[in-house]
Parts: C-alpha cells; sequence; structure tokens
DNA sequence: GAAGATTGACCCATCAATCTTA
DNA sequence: TAAGATTGATGGGTCAATCTTC
C-alpha cells in the first residue's frame, strides 16, 4: 500500500501531541486567571474584531468552527453573563446578530494579554523569526489544500470561505 | 503589555485552523471509509503497537490523551463491539490490562491504509522531506517546553512521559 | 491510607426535526 | 420551498466520589 513514511509519521504525531497539550495549558491559564472558558474567549475575539462589534450567528458559528446549534447554546451562555447581546436583523427577521456588550469587552481586556502571553510563553517564544514565517506559510498552504470541505448538513462553513480561529 | 507579535499570531490562527479541519476531515473519512471512529482507531494503534498488544488502563489514557474515566467508558464501547478486551493484572489485582481482540487487529488493518493515506494526502505530501524534518523537530521542542504540565487530578498523564498519538 | 479503575452527575457538542420569515 | 436559527434527543467527555486491592 502506497503510505506515508515514519519522518513524516512523527512530525504527524507531534502535531497532534503539541496541539493537544498546549490547547489544554491555554485552557486552564485563561480559566484560573481570568475564570472564562476559551470558546468564550473565542467569541469575544471574533466579536470585538467584526464591523460594529457584531456577527450573524451562522458567520460566528464559522469563524470558532462550532455547529449553527452548538453555537446557539454558547451564545446563550455568554448571553445569561451578559458579555453578548443578541440582537434580530432589521432587514432580515430571519436573522440574528450577536453583538459584544460593554461587560464583554471589559472581559475580553482582561482575558486577551493572558492568552497572548500564553500563546508567547508556549509558541512564539520557542520559534525564530524564520520558523514563524515558515509555520504560517505552511499551514496556510494546508489549510488552502484541504479540498473546500463540503461539510455535513448542520455544519456552518458551507461558505467555506473565512473563519479564523482565536489570536 | 509585554505580547507576541502579528506574524507570530498568524502562524498561530493557521496552526489552530488547519488542526479543526484536518482532523475533521480524517475523522469523516475513516467513519464513513470503515465506519470507525478515530478515538476507537487511536486504541487500536496503542495497544497493537504495545508489548503482548494489551496496556493498563492508565497507560493508554495517557497515550490517547483522555481522562481515566473518559477512557473507562471508551474501552467499555470498544468491549461491546468485541475489538478490545479487559484482562485483569495477575501481579497487581487492582490494574486491568485492555487487549486488543482478533476482530480488533482485524478492524485496524482495516483502517489504517485509509488513516495513513489521510494522514499523506492532507499533510505528507504538501511537505518537502526538509519541511517535514524541521515540522517533527519543531513541534517535538514545543512539546518539551511546554512545563512538564502537573496535571489535574483525573488527569492519566501524571507520568507524563510517553503519549503517542495517532500514526 | 494510597493507587487503579469505575460510577454518577453534569457539561458541552452534534444531528435531526422544528419554527419563523423571505 | 428555502434560509436562519433554535430545540429535543443523544453521544461522549470531565470531575468528584466510590469501590477494590495494595
Amino acid at each position: 500500500v502506497i503510505s506515508v513514511n515514519d519522518e513524516a509519521l512523527r512530525a504527524w504525531a507531534a502535531f497532534l501531541r503539541y496541539h493537544a497539550w498546549v490547547t489544554d495549558v491555554l485552557q486552564e491559564e485563561l480559566e484560573t486567571e481570568v475564570g472564562m472558558p476559551l470558546t468564550w474567549y473565542d467569541v469575544l475575539v471574533q466579536l470585538e474584531a467584526a464591523p460594529d462589534h457584531r456577527l450573524r450567528m451562522q458567520e460566528l458559528a464559522c469563524a470558532v468552527v462550532l455547529s449553527k446549534s452548538g453555537l446557539t447554546r454558547l451564545v446563550d451562555r455568554l448571553e445569561r453573563a451578559g458579555l453578548v447581546e443578541r440582537m434580530s436583523c432589521p432587514s432580515d427577521r430571519r436573522g440574528t446578530f450577536a453583538e459584544i456588550t460593554p461587560a464583554g469587552r471589559k472581559q475580553l481586556k482582561a482575558a486577551r494579554p493572558v492568552h497572548r502571553r500564553g500563546i508567547d510563553e508556549h509558541f512564539a517564544a520557542h520559534l525564530s523569526e524564520r520558523q514563524t514565517h515558515e509555520v504560517g506559510d505552511l499551514f496556510e498552504q494546508l489549510i488552502a489544500a484541504l479540498r473546500p470541505p463540503d461539510r455535513e448538513p448542520d455544519r456552518a462553513d458551507t461558505s467555506a470561505a473565512s473563519p479564523l480561529p482565536s489570536s
């Protein structure tokens, strides 16, 4: 059988293991220092960066790589916590915007330096400038190569365009 | 605030997004072509590779990056499916081995080429030999740099040594 | 009492079905 | 009828408590 070689498998295994561990560490840091789960942080980052600080539920689901229904429930929790507010879209009343609230921006302001410090400490600090650039290029290239994943029915990213994870 | 720069954030975002997408794709390929979830595959790979084709529950949990309780339930399902069998450890009767069955090895034999093809197609094929080597080194170095994660109570990897994800 | 593993309660995500508006 | 979003049922994971054996 045509198959991948050992060096590639070693790289793949390291990639997987590193991802599992580093997300665990970042999650825990954010949780203990700011008391917020990483999923919340991701949502707040996306909304803060969006025009008018709001996004349609569908776009947000795509951005944070969650199913539509998953996002509905996540926004439920964020709204209950007062960090996000739902606003119905006036031009198309089927649609709903999720908008970050002042309290949400305040939380984000507290969380961002913690998370960025984590990314720096557990990732960026160990890469040379050249490596950083190369890793960015490489993974963007790999993403582009994944066949525009003709996603499953409930999945939000049929549009397949813009998603950008936490930063 | 001292913080990570934009190039590093771009690399980080690409890393995260690629991981989310590629695991999704591999998961779906394995599911549709062999009818087995990726978690099952990971367990079978670990057991097949282990001495006597079996591992203590704790070691297995560590290897597949799952909590002890999570692994208990996963092995429950695998045992129900006949792919794995529990054997009590004769020398220390507190302990339990999970051992791959003939049926499990057969399943693995069917699954492995599918999964490896996926890794090749969506990962290895896009890397030069030099890049493959560099990615492997880089992530292994990053793993080593993560403070030996003094893990949470229930987490299996207090031993922190050997875990190797799916291959 | 501590270690290995399991169990019960709970959290969060997904899928399929549903409701509403276009 | 289709599109946007939500809801109900369910799968699979974690934590804390428990059981068994050392």
